[in-house]
RNA sequence: GGGCGAGUGGCGGAAUCGGUAGACGCGCUAGACUCAAAAUCUGGUUCUAGCAAUAGAGUGGGGGUUCAAGUCCCCCCUCGCCCACCA
């Protein structure tokens, strides 16, 4: 009997496969498609390690189910492959990234051959591809003509180490993605997409996606939409004006200030006299200081006054102009108006510089009732300095849990006479100082008790304990014998008192708390007494209505800055001429090809090695034929990406970028697989679908239906998988280690569920072997037994195989394919134990059949060898997917458990249709059970085909 | 600070609807085969007590709903990830 070697059964059957061209998709509109990618890699130098294998092993198992189910399964597979490290190993080495790129990629396309992944290779693209590249530049010219595609100067982000600007999306926490080095922020003259203008159109979007929730809320946040106010300041004793944005213009009456971010054009010119200097030393170090430091600082404010004023709309009151760094200058105008007393921000910086801090919201807590009735009140609350404890009271979970000492004032009592009379009358305590008091908080609630819906103004009161002499309370009728009194700690108040007006006042007096909610205006002229959030409105359209202000929607999302000063990535598709500007090359120029050159590396003047290409850089105006310069500039490697997905369904068309009917045909996208990317490729590419649309070259919106988004492997010692760390495990070795890919593909899809990260384990692999192995020997078993008339078991074998495929049919509908591979080790365990009375044809002939095709995704190289020795025709991947049968799922007799009180006291075996009665009978008359029992049960209850549950 | 997610044996994990918690695998362990080892096969393996039948405890902690809770509700704790001065 042969051994299982998947030494030799893989490269076989690797072979077949290519010779038969099993995975090429042909352009059939006649047949169900089904798309399925994951996101094409970079062709790096080292090669895949298993956690890159395990994407490609959940896209194969995937389409190799749907190709199962006779769809007609297109995976194609494209290299990513202009970038950074491929032309920093060309600095290092003088060699062209066109040929590392090269060399890496057909290394790539002979790793997922030896891992058996199914790959329509007639489709392979490669974005530095010039005929790639060309169509990458055209849709740049498409994106220029309908102003998609602009040029601005504007400060951005430098990396000084790679030398080129970065996207706000390559910048993490002020480092370059890419190298690690801290940012700076630099002022040239870049190209950028106007993403901005789809912002709405991408937001509103999301929603329908079938993408897992924390990429589309990751995608919502980057959006950022949010809805206020653009309201102008004039300047004193000038015509200008700074405009702000403001979300809260209902706190206008409160603006005490404005600030101007140092980007701010007008926080050059505003300073006057003897503020000039320090403003400009201000802003040229706040402009310099790298993002981290900027957001390091957060607890410090810094800024400086400009010595001029504007004049508040609202209240014509004169308020100083500041610049300070807390203010972001690509956000909203760059310009803010300070609100101290309803801004955390605004107030850490008024208390720093003295500005004024006026209140113009009193809060508001609870839900405003109908006809209530109006009652004034205090909070008291009381510290002990010397525990620094507070004073509450415990009126138990059912009258409201926590509270401080409260108590009902009466029209013309005195706020701390009242406060002071309470806490006496409730708790004794007598000596104690006034610390400090809020302004009127609004609360509304339903007084239960009295079945009366209330309205209090209250009052909150902070006070210190000086001792703790005590008299004898005095609680009215209602009071006595309620509650307790109890000294709890800041941590304990903030857990234990729920009441939301209680807790406001404590977060106010003690927490130092800002308030920024809802609430009633006051010191706001015309408005005082309306609620917030009706002030909002009517403020904006009197600010409308004198032309100072308007609303305004505002996204955090900035233009996409495409351009970078890199040599090997997709030249900008652009050239300058004197007379008539930038003009974009057209289509029959194209594609603009990359120049060969010496030299790669950048030299830091801000411009990338293309350059120096002189005699490429020199060239003639497509308008005029004039003398004019190519833009040296090459786009961002997500703008190859952000299109990719599009030509593999055409991909060989040297008319167009793609041909509609095509794209039509296999777009969207079913199953998009990746583990990276929340934001950036995943919005962008979304981006460009979006205007596709637009422009009618496509007719959907989104490209990408499912996004099924993998966890990552880690290494074995629980770090990071990464060459650098050298942990990194690659699957070539496993597989040369007698292991083979079939057993590596099902220990990785068997580790845990795919969207869970895990770490990779280099004894777990053994036990898929063990399993594969399993397979093989019974089949070798079966196939070598001369005696197969042993019909013993055959019918049991049936219910096992019918209800293994609908397990692993329903666990793979769902990608559960860890639980889809411990239902066929079930199944193969329960064959070994059939196995020992021999075997059947029938019976075990099917058994078998069925096996090997549910394993068929996993292990596909045994399966298609087992499938032909067990006189299958073709490739299993061609042959129809098994149905079960739910007739033959059901059991004669079953076991279900008996309780009771809860606790499981004995197992009865009943029929498959046996009555209710019979089997609460069986149930009571268990032996165990009648332990339990001690006279009539108070009730029985029959969960069909589960268990019995008595109450005693 | 904000958002999202997760806590189940020695480990990875299972339990899709509230219905026998720990499937399946790793590891460990006993046995069979072997001169021996590896490989393979068979059994055991949540904890505590007991020779056992069995009993008690048990899904991060506390409370609740229910005949029945890993699963539903309330509170707390811990960890992970992402975003983070966005006015």
């Amino acid at each position: 009997m042969e051994r299982y070697n998947p030494k030799v059964i893989e490269p076989k059957w690797q072979q077949i496969w290519e010779d038969q061209k099993a995975f090429v998709a042909v352009d059939d509109s006649s047949k169900q498609k089904f798309y399925i990618s994951c996101m094409f890699p970079y062709p790096s130098g080292v090669g895949m390690h298993v956690g890159h294998a395990f994407e490609h092993f959940i896209v194969d198992a995937i389409a190799r189910f749907h190709r199962q189910h006779g769809e007609n399964v297109l995976n194609p597979m494209g290299w990513d492959s202009f970038g950074l490290p491929a032309e920093n190993y060309a600095i290092k080495t003088g060699t062209a990234p066109s040929l590392t790129t090269k060399t890496n990629i057909a290394n790539f396309k002979k790793q997922l051959a030896i891992l058996g992944v199914g790959i329509d290779w007639t489709r392979e693209l490669n974005t530095s591809d010039p005929e790639y590249y060309k169509w990458t530049q055209w849709i740049f010219t498409k994106f220029f003509e309908r102003g998609l595609a602009y040029q601005k100067e504007s400060l951005q982000w430098w990396c000084p180490v790679d030398k080129t600007v970065l996207a706000n999306e390559q910048v993490e926490g002020g480092h370059c993605w890419r190298c690690g080095s801290v940012v700076e922020k630099k002022s040239m003259k870049q190209w950028f997409f106007k993403i901005t203008d789809y912002a709405d159109d991408l937001l509103n979007d999301i929603e329908d996606l079938d993408w897992p929730q924390k990429i589309k809320t990751a995608q919502t946040n980057w959006i950022g939409k949010s809805q206020g106010a653009e309201i102008e300041f004039k300047l004193e004793g000038s015509d200008e004006s700074i405009t702000v944005f403001s979300t809260r213009p209902d706190t206008i009456f409160g603006a005490t200030f404005l600030v101007l971010a140092p980007e701010h054009e007008l926080s050059k010119t505003l300073a006057v006299g003897d503020f000039k200097e320090f403003t400009e030393s201000y802003i040229k170090t706040a402009v310099k200081k790298s993002e981290i430091e900027r957001t390091n600082d957060t607890k410090e404010k810094t800024g400086v006054f400009t010595g001029s004023y504007a004049i508040n709309p609202v209240s014509n009151e004169k308020v100083p102009v500041w610049v300070a760094d807390y203010v972001l200058g690509g956000y909203g105008t760059g310009a803010v108006m300070g609100v101290p007393a309803h801004d955390e921000r605004d107030f850490a910086f008024a208390e720093k510089y003295n500005l004024p801090i006026i209140q113009v919201v009193q809060p508001e807590t609870g839900k405003p009732q109908e006809n209530p009735e109006y009652r004034k009140s205090i909070v008291a609350i009381v510290r002990d300095p010397k525990t620094n404890k507070y004073l509450s009271i415990n009126w138990g979970a059912d009258l409201g849990g926590n509270l401080f000492v409260g108590g009902g004032r009466e029209e013309n009592e005195d706020i701390v006479e009242t406060a002071i009379r309470e806490i006496a009358e409730e708790t004794g305590y007598t000596n104690i100082q006034l610390i400090s008091k809020t302004d009127t908080i609004h609360h509304n609630y339903f007084a239960h008790s009295k079945n009366v819906a209330r309205r209090i103004e209250a009052n909150a009161l902070l006070f210190e304990l000086i001792d703790d002499t005590k008299i004898n309370t005095a609680l009215e009728a209602n009071e006595q014998g309620k509650f307790t009194v109890e000294w709890l700690s800041e941590k304990e108040i903030v857990a234990k008192v729920r009441d939301e007006l209680h807790a406001t006042s404590f977060d106010l007096l003690v927490g130092g708390k800002i308030y920024h909610g809802e609430g009633i205006l006051v010191n706001s002229g015309e408005f005082d007494g309306m609620p917030s959030s009706e002030a909002r409105e009517k403020i904006v359209d009197w600010l409308t209505e004198k032309k100072l202000g308007h609303t305004q929607t505002t996204y955090k999302m900035r233009d996409w800055l495409i351009s970078r000063q890199r040599y090997w990535g997709a030249p900008i598709p652009i050239i300058h001429c004197a007379e008539h500007g930038a003009v974009a090359v057209p289509e029959k120029d194209l594609p603009v090809v990359l120049p060969e050159i010496e030299d790669y590396a950048p030299k830091g003047d801000g411009k990338s090695a293309l350059a120096r290409a002189t005699d490429w850089v020199n060239t003639t105006c497509p308008e005029c034929g004039g003398p004019a310069l190519r833009e040296t500039d090459t786009m961002d490697g997500y703008a190859c990406s952000s299109w990719y997905l599009l030509r593999y369904a055409d991909p060989n068309n040297t008319e167009n970028a793609w041909s509609r009917e095509k794209v039509d045909y296999w777009s969207p996208v079913n199953y998009y697989v990746g583990g990276d990317h929340a934001v950036a490729h995943l919005l962008y590419v979304r981006f460009w679908t979006h205007v596709f649309y637009d422009m009618g070259l496509v007719g959907f919106k989104e490209p990408v239906k499912k996004l099924i988004y993998h966890g990552l492997i880690g290494a074995e010692d629980g770090r990071k998988m990464s060459k650098s760390l050298g942990n990194t495990v690659d699957p070539i070795d496993i597989i040369n280690q007698g292991y083979g890919t079939d057993a590596l593909r099902t220990y990785e899809l068997f580790m845990g569920p795919i969207e869970i990260d895990a770490d990779w384990s280099s004894k777990g692999i053994a036990g898929s072997y063990r399993f594969l192995n399993r397979v093989w020997t019974l089949s070798q078993e079966y196939i070598n037994s001369n005696d197969k008339s042993v019909t013993k078991n055959d019918n049991a074998i049936r219910v096992a195989q019918h209800k293994t495929i609908r397990k692993v049919t329903d666990n793979f509908r769902r990608l559960s394919f860890n639980t889809a591979i411990s239902a066929l080790m079930e199944y193969v365990n329960d064959l070994y134990k059939f196995k020992v009375d021999g075997f059947s044809d029938e019976g075990w002939h099917e058994a078998l059949v069925t096996l090997v095709q549910l394993i068929a995704p996993f292990a596909p190289h045994i399966s298609d060898e087992l499938w032909s020795q067990l006189g299958g025709e073709g490739l299993v991947q061609n042959a129809q997917w098994p149905v079960w049968d739910e007739a033959l799922i059901i059991e004669e007799t079953i076991t279900i458990a008996v309780q009771v009180n809860g606790k499981l006291r004995g197992e009865i075996s009943i029929g498959k249709d046996e009555a209710e009665a019979d089997v609460k009978a069986k149930a009571l008359a268990h032996e165990n059970v009648v332990k339990f029992l001690t006279g009539e049960p108070k009730k029985v209850i029959y969960v069909a085909g589960r268990l019995v549950s008595i109450v005693a």
